[in-house]
This record gives C-alpha cells, structure tokens and sequence, in this order.
RNA sequence: GGACCGAGCUGUGCUGUCGCGCGGUAUGGCGCCGAAAGGUAUUACCGUGAGGAAAGUCCGGGCUUCACAGGGCAGGAUAACGGAUAACGUCCGCCGAGGGUGACCUCCGGGAAAGUGCAACAGAAAAGAACCGCCAUAGCAGACUUGUCUGCUACAUUGGUAAGGAUGAAAAGGCGAGGUAAGAGCUCACCGGCAGUCUGGUAACAGCCUGCAAGUGUAAACCCUAUCCGAAGCAACACCCAACGGGAGAUGUCGGCCCGACAGUCAGAUCCCACGGGUGGCACAGAGCCUGUCGGCAACGGCAGGACAAGAUAGAUGACAGCUAUGGAGAAACCGCCGUCGCUAUGCGCCGUCGGUAUCUCUAACAGAACCCGGCUUACAGGCUCGGUCCAAUG
RNA sequence: CUGGGUGUGGCGCAGUUGGUAGCGCGCUACCUUGGGGUGGUAGAGGCCGCACGUUCAAGUCGUGUCACUCAGA
C-alpha cells in the first residue's frame, strides 16, 4: 500500500489551525477534512478515497538517524491502523513527532496512535 | 610476562511474519490523470538496495555553463629540499630544529645586511645609545726612590672608553686568559655567527680549511621574493509544454576596477510584476577496487587476470518477535597452572592472577547516500593481524 | 550548495595599531527611614565557547574544532 503524501507547507499551516487536535505522549495527531478528496479520488487509479498523510519531525529529535527512525516508526503504526480498523478517508493526517519519541518502539506508538485517531474522529 | 610505539583490516549474524525504493519478466490496459508536455495503474515472481567515516564542507579535480572566455591591476592561496599525482594546502622520502632511555613522535620550517611600523611597565638607554661611571686632564696635600706613587677636590672645558650600573622577555656575541691610562675581538683558546674554496649529496644540507666582525626581536604586523589561481556551481545546465500579458527601460554580457570583444538603443537588449509543470543531467565502468608480477627505499607507476548494476525528491534500504550464533561486562559455581602464607609438611587448606567449562543477567559505538571522484578534519563500543622498542626473567 | 555573523560576570552588551578585563540591570552587606521604596557607600561574581600554536606577553593574531544564527540560489 502506497502513501500519499503532503509535502506543501500551506496544508500543514491548515492543519495545525483549522485541524482537530488529539495529543499523547509521544506524538500529536491533527485531522482536517481534506477540500482536494474528490479530485484525489479521480486522480487514484483505483478511484478510492485516500488519507493524505504528513509526518513532521523537528531537529529537535536528533541527527538524520533518530529523525528517520521517528519517520519509519510512525509510518508503521499508521499502516497497522489502516490494516487494523477501517479508517475513514478524505482527510489530511499529520502526525507531529515529540522528543519523547527517541527509544520508543512501533507496538507503543501504534496503540497511543490508536486512541489518539478514536478522539480525532478517524475511527470508532 | 609487563609497559609501550607504528601500520593495516573489520565495524554483529541468522530465522519467521508484515512492509518500502529502483530495475526486469509476465499479467493487465489502450483506459485514466493533466491545458499540454508528460506520467501510469493491479497482481505475481526474480534481481538489487548506505558508510568508514555516507558527517563537517576544509582543500583539489572531473563535468556543465558563462564575449567560445582575451590582457592588465587588484585580490587570494602556498612556503626548507627532492619526488609522487589529473590535481592538491594531500602523500612519500630526506634535511634542519625540538621532545623521548628507546621503537618513534611534533613543527605555517622562505626573507629582518630593501623599506616602514611596534616593543606596555620598569630602566640611563628598547635600535646607528651615552645618563651615571671609569681614564686622561687641572688644582691641592702627603710620601720618598726627586719624578713617580697615593689620597682628596673640581668636573667649568676637551678627549678616550663601553668594564660596571637595582630594570626588563630582550641591553649590542658568550666565557676564560693576555693586554691597557682606563678599556674594548684589541690579541689568543674553546663555543656561537657570517662569507668563500674544496669534498660528499640531484638538492635542502653536512664536513674540513681559510677569512671576516656586520650590531636585538617581531613578517600567525605591513611588506618583499618564488610558484599557482578566470568565475560560478547539478537548485549548475540542456530540452519540451503552458503563457507571450502589464510596467520600467539604455545599457547589458561573471566577480572589485580598467582595457578589449560581442549584443542592443523604441521593429527595443535587459530587468521587474504573476507563474509554473515535465523530461534529461542521474545511476553500466572508472584519474576507481582486488589479486599476481616487474621497477622503485617509499608514495606510486607498468603489465596480466578478475569482480562490479543503490539512485530517492517530505526523500526507500524498515518494523516486530525469537535464537545453544558473535563480541564485551558482571555475578556466583567447578576444574587446571603459577605464586604468597599457614599447618599435624613428598600433602592439605586459605587468598590472589590467568586460562577453561557450562548457567544467569545486562549491553550492542559513531552514525543515513542526494552529480561523481582524490584527500583532510572530526565522531566512534569493541575485535583481529603484522612489524618493532624498553624493562624484568632464563625454569 | 554557497556566502556572512556571533560566542566576554546571572541577563543585555562594550573592549583596534597585542601590554592591569569593563558598563548597565540584577545580587550581597551596611547607612538613610517608624517600616518599605528611592538614594548613598562598600563588595562578591570571569580558565573571554574549546584545543593547539606565534609572541617576552593573546579577549585581541593564526590554524583547527564545537554551538547558535542570518542571507541567497
């Protein structure tokens, strides 16, 4: 499964004011719906709805090393939660990594990624 | 055995489940997205996928573009000598200086007899020095050997000196002897400096001999000398699609300046305002790596053979679990060697170092390609190999 | 990728041809006041980001290095 990603930089300024806000100890999630689903939806090759997902990790966290591990760890735990639960679509999904992030393990950051999406509206 | 020195290599592995980038084959499709250029779904399989520093971006190149790029000034870099190299500020060798008992290590290590500047405080004086002093000189007194010696005074004058003077980082070669009115490289020995001949060496330089006496330090102060350097950087740059609108406008074309060359001056170079998107560059192959051999003290070079495919663009190379794998640390247990001590002494016990066996626990360095190479610098848990030095010992 | 800048008392900053490290605020003690503030006097507090070097002498000069920060494409 492929990610679509959100790389401009005025999405993630909407996100973090217009979006719902759902903190945990290691990461923020932020949830806005997404203007562009429809037209993302055409563009998919499958004509599916899709999440688009944005991972912020500050320098803050560490050099190059802690920084993409903080990517792959998260980027983990968003993939079981799709895999898992049936995660509604047409939404922007950035996820924002703390610096207590540094250590932590996938399982750990999937179950707090998982109350964090059940208090964003993400799924049941 | 202990303490070191130098060089090189290495930088956890395996299994299972899930997952990612790129390439290929098959499947699938002739659609879809987009204004266009262009891109391309799904599924399966195969292949492949971070480093010694990928890092810092400190040097040097390749490559690309810039009047097809030319001259001068300015500016920058380097700094004993010889070599290696595409090149270097790198490397090798060697010289000199310094450090270490030694293996060996460290050094921005040209020029101060071209010029300018600076040297606080202290000190007479901090760079073509003369304040005090010493001596000559003048006067007086004394002694006697009757023209010498000693002492005192004056330094008003003139001259000779640089021995001594509380300073300072540094005081005009050092030190000893001779010498002198007093002194002084004035003379001599030793040491140091400079110049020259000769010898050795490609050279820096070293050695011997002869001669000379110039007057401090600082060029990581300006500077001088020699050599080298055009500028920018893959967000370079080339091409394609869209747009071709509005405004400024006489200069623009690479940096600071000048010259030269080219383009342009209203059919208007160029700049600003709004603005992209895509493809190539760019992932096959080299100044590269490994092995052998020859040349060379070495860096390195010649020849022969061999292996080789990361290529993203919010940026893949991973997540989780397990292991009788691997390394390290610790704990207690057993066994063995050696040593000390004690005793009821050809043995036993206690303690210690080292090694081995199996068990348990903990731990796994620094760190992530982004156009590509050669270096440098910095970070780094450990492990392995080779060569060498000093000390102790000789079963 | 390229080019700059800054690290000095707790905080904000000075410090030029190298020669005793300073200013303001803050802090401490004392005086002033019935008490506090204000005012006054005195004082403490610095390996000048780190390392090596040049020099008689380094905050200053040179090289390396670390951290922060700005600008441009």
């Amino acid at each position: 499964m492929k990610f679509t990603s959100l790389c401009e930089n005025h999405l993630f300024q909407k996100a973090y004011r217009g979006g719902k806000k759902a903190p945990a100890h290691r990461i923020v999630l932020y949830v806005l719906a997404d203007k562009k689903a429809n037209l993302l939806k055409k563009r998919h090759p499958l004509k599916r709805k899709v999440n688009r997902i944005g991972i912020t990790v500050s320098k803050k966290i560490g050099g190059a090393v802690q920084r993409n591990r903080a990517k792959r760890i998260i980027r983990e735990a968003y993939r079981c939660l799709e895999k898992e639960y049936s995660v509604k679509k047409g939404y922007l999904v950035v996820i924002v990594a703390r610096e207590s992030i540094a250590g932590a393990k996938s399982t750990e950051i999937y179950s707090e990624l998982v109350s964090a999406a059940r208090r964003g509206g993400l799924i049941q």
